[in-house]
RNA sequence: GGGCGAGUGGCGCAGCGGUUAGCGCAGCUGCCUUACACGCAGUUGGUCGGGGGUUCGAAUCCCUCCUCGCCCA
């Protein structure tokens, strides 16, 4: 650090850093490294989608990943933080065939075929796929970059398919006709949980239809989708429902479609128990074709399925005449003014209801009968048991609820697509065999299944087929990177994604690995707006990451971001926060800068026998800090570590110990008159380096661009191996705690650190007086203290630079002082400000007599207390003590107060 | 309808049986005091969602109600 910048530029030192990480192979993970003094850690990316670009939420995940990593680093384990991206079928697919629109290349997928459009896709995904890894490197993120994998390398392909052939064999994935969640809008089914219920508003239409044999009776018919009136099959009425139980059997006709004769719109009259007398009018239009629950009521009355829908969403034919070739929305209200016109509409009130969304799509989804592949899911008690049990633990661990409730009534996965990108089920059929392999049969005329997997059937084999797993165990047991890094340490992920990943990896784990996949599960909060809404692109809400980090730096970012996140809890982003996370950066910087200034050899050897008690504290509130620290991180609880961080460095640290050390410091560069001063002075730096040294060690994981660019600057790598952080902080050891040894050698005792503390206190209520007084802060005044005991020159010198004192006379007890003069009290002593008639006496009583009063009330608390017997009688004693002793303070405090009111004039 | 989470000064949070209820931000006042105005010093705000109970003692435990959010029906 030759040349001091007085405030901390982030851009060229980030961006160096990384390049010399990368450039050294910091961040490469080696099994054959791993030994029992060298455990592993390891970590696998949550793989972003090939076409995303970086988000917040982003950034909160991996800058968790990271700090994870970046410790373990420097607790000497081999670690591995594994990067990827997923294919993301659906997502991708429209990303490639929109802009293939919008270009004009097709105008439909048709247009291009299966195979022309996959290999679109793939130069795509050459092309701009994988932006968002770039961009993490920005961020910082320590992974092991050799190791990147996608979803739909070959060997992962590999994966996929030989897990769908062996789940086959077993008889776990089964091809069945079932009622599916169907996108219209991307032409695929989908599996239950990348449906999201959202609330619709629309119509309640009432409408009547005419028994059979009774014309003239009317049942009204309560529906929100009178567009699939065609497609009924039967009404249903409940079995005990007095109103209709004498029609059951009987037929109604049918309100639409009105273009075919009565006679063929002749549906039954059925009783079901599905039925509820309440909703409604009681009577239930039944539609097996377009409804779970009426497909259901439709098998147990054997009832004729209609489908009135085409797969994107339009009328059929079947619908009629006046609605065929509709979208099923503009058909629904052309059913309510046929019904009108027909007479059969009785009302049409306002109703909002509960619709399935198609998470992708962003459109409702149909339930629609098909053919698709399913999957009964392997290793489910294993799965829920090790987490029931902890061997697997989740943050907050109130997720394990959720979880446990899932799998307990867990349903079956549907997991083929419509879709041509992604990994094709490895299925071909001839007239009515079925082969199911790896490789396509033999022979002539076979034809392979059109349809791909879920996305998700291949994410969640990741924690081992990143790893170069192949299913045969011969090879996978001589696999070093399985044996080393297998089962990962933690797994960083969103909670909502809980089932369609977490839950799904450790299945594939248990049934694959034989063991859970990792051993603890961090789930992070959402991201949300200083409002506390979710970040959109359709709100505008959502900021870029990278124009964060190139106005505050990554560090920055990474702090505020952290510093923010409590565990368990969505986090509001204001980009204040990040903006504080700058302030910090800088505030580190220049107090690396101020020890700079003082020149002397760097991290001395601490002499003890010179160490006062300020330097005893500092030392003392580093070891706390290290605690905490240490154990905000085995309660993965991020945000605790920053406010430590934050507190120490800041409010300890810069606000207390660095000023008081100011005065034995001297003027940089001049040397002190005294040879005895300079010891002190040359012990003051040993400690600050030492303290120092230890808070680059403790932030790197947070902020490790700074971190790296002081631990340099400051020299401290210079006597370290190469390998333990002479070359980069990312392997030097990440900071102990004091033991009771090392306290004893610097002479730590709650003693030592409450004299320091009480100094500093008395110091707080000088500069109050000051304040009180109309003192501008930066004036040399005279103060005088009359002390309780004797305090040592250097401790007085302390007090002086921290009261910016000119003097600071000390006086005997028998010492009085001028009427009026307002003092500070504390335990230390009595410390005046001698103004000579500046003083505002009314302010000054009114000042002392509020102080008085609480004083008085907190006494009058405390006596009742100890006058009530249930109390003395029941309370430990360690309590009653302790109210005791409070009660003599207040008393003192009282004593100090009332004589200061008493000298006042008139 | 079921489950989960949250309600503490203007905002964001900590505290989860005995504290003078803390912290950060914002606010206010003064200051360019020999690192830092991306700064320094001082300081005003709350009785802890409502009600009831347990206890010598409750923001902290129990019951109940209200409000908000999420998940599953």
């Amino acid at each position: 650090m030759t040349e001091i910048p007085k405030a901390y530029e982030p851009q060229s030192v980030e961006a160096k850093w990384y390049e010399s990480w990368v450039h050294h192979g910091c961040f490469t993970a080696d099994p054959a490294r791993v030994s029992p003094t060298r455990p592993a850690y390891s970590i696998v990316i949550p793989p972003p989608n090939v076409t995303g670009v970086l988000t917040l939420g982003h950034v909160l995940n991996n800058t968790i990943q990271d700090i994870l990593a970046r410790k373990a680093r420097m607790e000497g384990k081999e670690v591995l933080w594994l990067p990827g991206t997923d294919h993301a079928g659906i997502a991708t697919q429209n990303v490639v065939e929109k802009t293939l629109r919008k270009e004009g290349v097709i105008r439909h997928r048709d247009d291009l075929g299966r195979e022309a459009l996959v290999a679109k896709i793939w130069e795509w995904k050459e092309k701009y796929g994988g932006i968002i890894l770039r961009q993490l490197r920005a961020l910082g993120a320590s992974c092991d970059w050799s190791r990147t994998r996608f979803t739909m390398d070959p060997d992962y392909s590999r994966c996929v398919q030989s897990v769908f052939v062996d789940l086959f064999n077993k008889g776990l994935i089964y091809r069945g006709k079932r009622m599916v969640n169907w996108c219209p809008a991307s032409l695929t089914a989908l599996s239950d949980e990348e449906v999201v219920m959202k609330e619709q508003k629309g119509f309640m239409y009432h409408f009547n239809v005419e028994v059979v044999e009774h014309p003239g009776t009317f049942l009204t018919i309560a529906t929100t989708r009178p567009e699939t009136i065609p497609a009924d099959t039967a009404v249903a009425v409940n079995p005990n429902d007095p109103r209709y139980q004498h029609l059951v059997g009987k037929h109604v006709y049918r309100a639409l479609p009105l273009d075919v004769p009565r006679n063929q719109r002749v549906i039954p009259i059925i009783a079901d128990n599905h039925v509820d007398f309440e909703f409604g009018t009681g009577v239930l239009k039944v539609t097996p074709a377009h409804d779970k629950a009426d497909f259901e009521i439709g098998l147990r009355h054997k009832l004729p399925v209609i489908d009135v829908l085409t797969p994107d969403g339009k009328l059929t034919a079947d619908a009629g005449a006046d609605l065929a070739g509709l979208d099923r929305f503009a058909g629904r209200k052309k059913a309510a003014e046929l019904m009108q016109a027909a007479g059969s509409l009785v009302k049409a009130e306002p109703y909002s209801n509960h619709v399935g969304f198609s998470e992708r799509a962003d459109v409702p989804v149909e339930p629609r009968l098909s053919e698709q592949w399913f999957l009964r899911y392997p290793s489910v008690e294993a799965s829920k048991r090790c987490v029931a049990d902890a061997s697997m633990r989740f943050f907050p661990d109130r997720w394990a609820k959720v979880y446990d409730h899932w799998m307990t009534g867990i349903q079956d996965w549907c997991i083929s697509r419509q879709l041509w990108w992604g990994h094709r089920i490895p299925v071909w059929y001839r007239d009515g065999e079925l082969h199911c392999g790896l490789d396509a049969p033999q022979g002539e005329g076979w034809t392979q299944d059109p349809d791909v997997l879920d996305t998700w059937f291949s994410s969640w084999l990741w924690p081992f087929a990143t790893m170069g797993w192949t299913g045969s165990k011969e090879s996978d047991s001589k696999n070093a990177d399985l044996r080393a890094f297998y089962p990962t340490t933690d797994l960083v992920t969103g909670p909502d994604i809980i089932f369609f990943w977490v839950a799904r990896m450790i299945m594939a784990g248990y049934e694959y690995m034989g063991d859970l996949p990792f051993r603890n599960v961090y789930f992070t909060g959402i991201i949300r707006d200083k409002q506390g809404r979710k970040m959109s692109k359709s709100l505008g809400n959502s900021p870029d990451p990278l124009d964060l980090i190139a106005k505050y730096g990554a560090d920055a970012l990474r702090f505020g971001v952290m510093r923010s996140a409590p565990l368990g809890q969505d986090i509001l982003f204001d980009e204040q926060a990040v903006e504080l996370g700058r302030n910090f950066c800088n505030k580190l910087w220049n107090a690396c800068r101020f020890r700079q200034l003082h020149a002397g050899a760097t991290e001395q050897e601490i002499n003890p026998a010179l160490l006062t008690s300020d330097d005893r504290w500092i030392l003392s509130r580093l070891d706390a800090a290290v605690r905490e620290v240490n154990q905000a991180f085995a309660d993965y609880k991020f945000s605790d570590a920053t406010a430590t961080l934050y507190r120490f460095f800041w409010s300890e640290y810069c606000d207390w110990y660095v000023e008081a050390s100011k005065p034995v410091l001297g003027i940089p560069g001049e040397p002190h008159s005294n040879p005895a001063r300079d010891a002190l002075r040359d012990n003051k730096l040993a400690v600050i380096d030492f303290v120092l040294g230890n808070t680059l060690r403790l932030f790197h994981p947070f902020i490790p661009f700074i971190t790296e660019e002081l631990w340099h600057g400051m020299g401290f790598n210079k006597d370290l191996p190469a390998d333990r952080g002479g070359r980069t902080i990312l392997f030097a050891s990440w900071p102990k705690a004091l033991d009771d040894d090392e306290r004893a050698h610097f002479g730590i005792t709650p003693a030592a650190e409450a004299t320091a503390q009480a100094r500093f206190d008395l110091v707080t209520l000088g500069r109050n007086l000051r304040a009180q007084s109309n003192v501008p802060s930066s004036k040399r005044v005279r103060f005088v203290l009359r002390s309780s005991s004797t305090l040592p020159p250097e401790e007085l010198e302390v007090l002086r630079g921290l009261l910016n004192a000119e003097p600071l006379d000390t006086v005997p007890p028998s010492w009085q002082p001028p009427r009026g003069t307002p003092v500070a009290s504390n335990p230390v002593g009595d410390l005046f400000l001698p103004l000579e008639g500046l003083v505002d006496v009314a302010a000054e009583r009114a000042r002392l007599e509020k102080e008085l009063a609480k004083v008085r009330s907190e006494i009058t608390k405390v006596q009742d207390k100890l006058a009530n017997p249930a109390f003395t009688g029941k309370v430990p004693a360690s309590v009653l003590a302790e109210h005791q002793q409070r009660l003599v303070d207040w008393r003192g405090k009282e004593r100090q107060v009332s004589d200061a009111l008493a000298n006042l004039p008139g």
